[in-house]
DNA sequence: AATACTTTTTTACATAGGTTAAAAAATTAC
DNA sequence: GTAATTTTTTAACCTATGTAAAAAAGTATT
C-alpha cells in the first residue's frame, strides 16, 4: 500500500492532499496462484501494484496462446483499454504465483485525477510509459527473430528466468514451445 | 491551427484559460514530399497535427524497413518515446506527400502541462490512447498472419490505399513485398 | 521408491514467407 | 507518345517455424 504511493510519486511528486485522498481509496487484493484476476468479456475495474508475486496477461487466438506481458514486483498493471474505457477486455490476467496487489478502483482513480492537478500528473505520466514500452514491444517483434527475442527476453528479465516457464517465454515470444526448445538446443 | 486546439478540446474539454494559452505557442510547419521530418538520432522537439498531408514513421534494421505507423488529416504524431523523454530517436518520420502540420514545442507543452491542469487531462488522454492503439497493434501482428494483416490493414485505411505503395503496405505489415504480391493474387 | 503429472526435448513432416533475379506493368518525365 | 523510372508481379529456391506424436526429464504425492 505505501509502495504503490511510493512509486507513483515517483512518476511525478503528488501533492500531500493527494496522497492524503488517495490512500483510503487503496484496497489490498491477494490472489492464489492460478487464480483469474480479470477475465475476457469484463470491464477491468482496477488498477494493481504488485507488492509480490508474478502475472500473465494473455489471450487465446485460434488455439494458441499469446502472452502480451508478465508482471511482477513494484509494477502497476491493468488491463489498459478495458481499464480506461471501461469496455470488456479481450485479454486475460492470472496469477502465476500467490500474488499480493494494492488495488485502486477505476471511479476512485478518474476522481482522483479530475480533482488532483498532480494526481493527474502522475497518471499522464504512468500511461505515457505504458504507451513508450508497448511501441518498444512493437519494434522488437518487427526487427527480431525468435532467438535474438529469447535472447533479449533473458536480459530483461533475468529475475524472473526460473519463475517463468519455457511454454510461457515461447507464448510471449510469439512461437511454439518446440521452436523454442530447437533454439535453446543450438547453443 | 484551429484544427488542432478542436481536436486536442475533444479529448477533454480544455478550460478557456488553457485555450488561450495553447494558441499563441502553436506554429505551422510544412514538409515537401520526401523531406525528412524527424531524423534517426534527432531529439523529437514536436507533437504535431496533420492538416493536410501523409507521413510515415518508420526504421531499418538489417536491410529491411519497417513501418511503425501512417498518419494522415486530423491526426496527432511525434516520435513517442522520444518527445516524452527528449531522447534521440530510433526512428524516422517523413512526408509521403506535401504535408502541413500544426506543431507545438516540447518545453510549450511541458508548460501547458504543468499550468493547466484541463492541459494535463487533455494530454494524458491522448497519450493513453496512443498506449491503446499500439497494444492494439501489438495483439494484431500476434494472432493474425499476413493475409489477415493485410485485409486489416484494408479495411482500416480504405481512405489510404491509392496513396501508400504496396511497397510501404509490406512494410507495414513487417512481410516483404514479393510476399504481399502473393497474397494479392491469391485472390 | 513407485506412480502420476507436468514440463521440455526430439523427430518427422508441412507450410508460410524470405531472398534473389528477372519480367511485366504502371507511372512519370521530356 | 517515347523513353526513363518506379512499382508490382512472377518464378525458383531455401529457411524458419508450425503441428503432431513420442520420448525424456523433472516434480510432486503417497
Amino acid at each position: 500500500m505505501l509502495d504503490f504511493i511510493k512509486y507513483l510519486n515517483e512518476f511525478s511528486q503528488l501533492s500531500e492532499e493527494a496522497n492524503e485522498d488517495l490512500l483510503p481509496k487503496l484496497r489490498t487484493k491477494s490472489f492464489k496462484k492460478g487464480q483469474i484476476i480479470n477475465k475476457e468479456e469484463q470491464v477491468c475495474k482496477n488498477l494493481y501494484f504488485i507488492d509480490k508475486g508474478l502475472v500473465k496477461h494473455y489471450y487465446h487466438h485460434k488455439d494458441r496462446v499469446f502472452i502480451l506481458r508478465f508482471f511482477s514486483e513494484t509494477n502497476f498493471f491493468t488491463v489498459l483499454d478495458s481499464f480506461v474505457n471501461q469496455t470488456p477486455s479481450q485479454f486475460i490476467t492470472i496469477a502465476l504465483e500467490d500474488t499480493e496487489t494494492t488495488a485502486i478502483d477505476y471511479s476512485d482513480f478518474d476522481e482522483l485525477c479530475k480533482k488532483h492537478h498532480s494526481f493527474e500528473t502522475s497518471a499522464r505520466k504512468l500511461f505515457t510509459m505504458a504507451a513508450v514500452v508497448n511501441l518498444k514491444r512493437i519494434k522488437e517483434m518487427f526487427d527480431a527473430d525468435a532467438a535474438e527475442l529469447y535472447k533479449e527476453f533473458m536480459n530483461e528479465n533475468h529475475h524472473l528466468l526460473n519463475r517463468i516457464s519455457l511454454g510461457d517465454t515461447a507464448s510471449y515470444i510469439g512461437i511454439s514451445q518446440v521452436t523454442l526448445s530447437r533454439i535453446r538446443a543450438k547453443k
